[in-house]
Order: C-alpha cells, then structure tokens, then sequence
DNA sequence: ATGCAAGTGGCAGTCAACCGCCTCTTTGTT
DNA sequence: AACAAAGAGGCGGTTGACTGCCACTTGCAT
C-alpha cells in the first residue's frame, strides 16, 4: 500500500496496515483533522515508526484511510447500482453513497486536504464501473452525450468542496447536485468546451517536482 | 488585518503588512505552497518576528495575500460589469476574472488550502456587488430564479476545487462553468433543493472549537 | 523445529511553524 | 525638539511531522 515494490506484506504487517486505517480514521472524526499521527499509532497499537514505515506522511495515510472508507461503502453502492434499470438513479445512487461517506468522513477528507493530497483520484479503483454506469445513462438519453468519463472525478472533486462550505451533516450539497444535474441533462444546450486532461498523479507532490 | 481591535496601524507599520502580503504571493508562486515562511519574511524585508505579529499563522496569511491579489483583479472587474448591459456576460465576466486570479496565484490558493482555509469567502468584501449583478441576471430572465445568493460563494468554490485536477493554466475549467451554467439557466427545470446556511466564519477553525 | 528475511519500535535528531521576552527604533503628537 | 506609544526583530524555546540507526521479535519456508 506503500511499498515501492509492490509485494504482498507479511500477515501480521497487513494486519497492522488494516488497524492503523481503522485507527486514523476512527481518531480523525474523534479528534479533527489535526489529529497527531502519534495518537493514531497508539490507538492502532503499534508503534509511530511502523506507522510511517507504511505511510511516509500524513496526506498518503490521510488519503489511503479515506481510501478503506470507500472500499467499504462505495463498492456496494456501485454493485446494487450497476443491477438498478433507471441508469440515471443508478449513477446518482452512487454519487449519494460517495457523498454520505465524505460527509461522514469529513475530518479524514480534511486531513487528507490539509496534507495536500488530491482527493478525486481516490475513487481510482472503481473508475471503470463508475465510466460503465454513466455510459448507460447516456445511451438511455438521460445524461447529455457530450459527457466523457474525467468529468466524473471532477464532479465528484466539485461537490466535496462544498462540504467545507457547509455544515457536512446537512445535505445541503444536493442543491448544488440538482444544478450540476441539471446542467448534465440533455436538454442542456450550450456545447461544452473540450476537455483537458486530469493530472497524472496528483499525490503528494513537493515543490518543485 | 490581524489584530483584534480593529485600530489602524502606523504607516511603516502598513507598509510592512503590504510588502509581506506581496512577498508572499511572489514567493508563494515562484516556490512552491510550500514555502517556508521565513523566506517571506526575508523577501519582504522584516523579521519572521513581524510576519508573525501581523498573521497569526500560514492559513491567515495566505488568506490575506489572496485577498490582496482579488482587491487588483476582481474589484476592477466588477466595476466594469456593472457597467454592461449584457447582465449574463457581466456575471460570467467576474466569474472569469476570479478564476483567472486562481489560476494566476494557484500556488497561492494551494498554500490557504493546505493550511487549512476556506477560500469561497475571500470574496466577502464583493458579496453584495455580486449578488446584485446575480439578482440583475434573474431579473432579466437570464438565469434561474431559484438561486440565491449563498449559491455564489459555493459555484465559486466548486470551480476553484477543479484546478487541482488539471493544469491550472489550462482553462479546462471553462467546461465545468459551461456546465453549469447550464444547469443556472431558467430552462433548467428540476426545482432545487433548499438552500442550506453558509458556514459562519470559515477560518483557521482549530479543533475542538 | 529452526533459520532467516521481514517486520517492529525505542531513541535521538532534524526541520519548520509559531510564541514569549526584552531591548532598541520609529512615528505622530504636543 | 521631546516624549509616549507603537512597532521591530533578535534569541531561545516548544511542538509536531518525519528520519536513520539498530537491537529485538515473529512469520513462514524448509
């Protein structure tokens, strides 16, 4: 998870891997974004040097915490949602998982923000099936056809800024996903500019590389 | 700026304020958000002791050079809108005129990110000039009638989130504000949710309180 | 069961943000 | 010109992120 050369981690390694991102995200919501990486550790029981042997700092442990979230909401929201006949329910069921999960984790998101990390790109894995689903809708005629797939990180990127905006806990971001809709239903006219491409890997990302 | 009460400063006191604040956004864009606050304070010309004394920490600081940088750039464009008769172009007009100061000064931006700011409120001083160019739109039929002001600030934010997954000199953004100003336009016809409060004072907001 | 690579974690250290103290300089007023 | 208040800034200190070193432990292949 962390380890240059992708190699699998020893049993009880990847254990403690597991506890440190249950501890961090469990201390973050307790303790805010600020949270020391020290407490992580000791509520994870093992010591800081392990923590960051496995994550060289906070924005990569932040971001792989956030990461263990979304593996455990975001898949299911995507397996019912890829079963859904409605396409255009099936990919907003989605997006709503993904944004009860940041609402829930919003001080791990922040954290993760603070520490400078690229939060769109965490949804990486399920890229494909999230492309899938808004392919769907599109061919149903309910999402406008000149739509490409990095648009979806990026709406995604957009309605987790408004969290900071708002108080997480109060849906007030499905205002702003009803327009975003709005402006993704076909009906929509105006044609939209080419688009560009993401950034590569906008991990940690020190200056001036 | 930064101190409590609301006093003027004394001349060289201001000058000094002025040239941390462009220090910062010169030392900021050439270095990095990284930039380590001591380098500012030497290319201003003061002690890191007085940068300190007038901010209290990098969130205030990048906030407040930020804020320099919107005071050049958007005030003026403002001024200009106000002046077209086109009010959907004078809306957008500002809109183009922020965002092209985000690009301009991302490191800037990336710096009050990290530090944990919340930037949509930065505009604060131009709230009511660009709620009244907004209400001008409305009432010309321009944009929905739905929208109200706080729904500003939050397009503002969504946009300025979208240059972390591009080059910001790219412009890519532009697809996205055509987006949405598809779903602004009066043709848009889902009924938004209610809107939901800003968060009060988005600042450097330690934990707990 | 055993040997060794893989993993652990204490300790001491670096580096940057940030602060209190205290003396010296500058401004604006009379 | 003279003075009180405001400001400057050096120095030393604290704190938290992060690292190298290294002796000790543990999983697992044989």
């Amino acid at each position: 998870m962390a380890t240059d050369p992708e190699r699998l981690l020893r049993t009880d390694a990847a254990r403690n891997v597991e506890r440190i991102l249950r501890s961090a995200r469990k201390v973050f919501t307790e303790s805010g974004p600020d949270a020391q990486l020290d407490e992580i550790a000791q509520h994870a029981g093992v010591g800081s040097r392990t923590l960051y042997r496995r994550f060289p700092n906070k924005a990569v442990l932040a971001k792989a915490a956030l990461e263990q979230g979304i593996a455990e909401y975001i898949a299911p929201a995507i397996e019912q949602a890829l079963l859904d006949d409605d396409p255009l329910r099936a990919l907003t069921s989605v997006i709503d998982a993904a944004m009860g999960l940041a609402a829930q984790e919003h001080n791990t998101l922040a954290a993760a923000r603070r520490a400078g990390a690229v939060i769109s790109d965490a949804i990486g894995p399920y890229y494909t099936s999230l492309t899938l689903l808004a392919r769907r809708a599109q061919q149903a005629g309910r999402i406008r056809a000149d739509l490409v797939p990095e648009d979806l990180p990026r709406i995604m990127a957009m309605l987790f800024s408004l969290l900071w905006t708002m108080d997480p806990a109060s849906e007030g971001w499905r205002r702003y996903l009803s327009l975003i809709l709005d402006g993704m239903s076909p009906a929509a006219a105006t044609p939209l500019p080419e688009p560009v491409p993401l950034r590569p890997s906008s991990q940690p990302r020190n200056w001036p590389i």
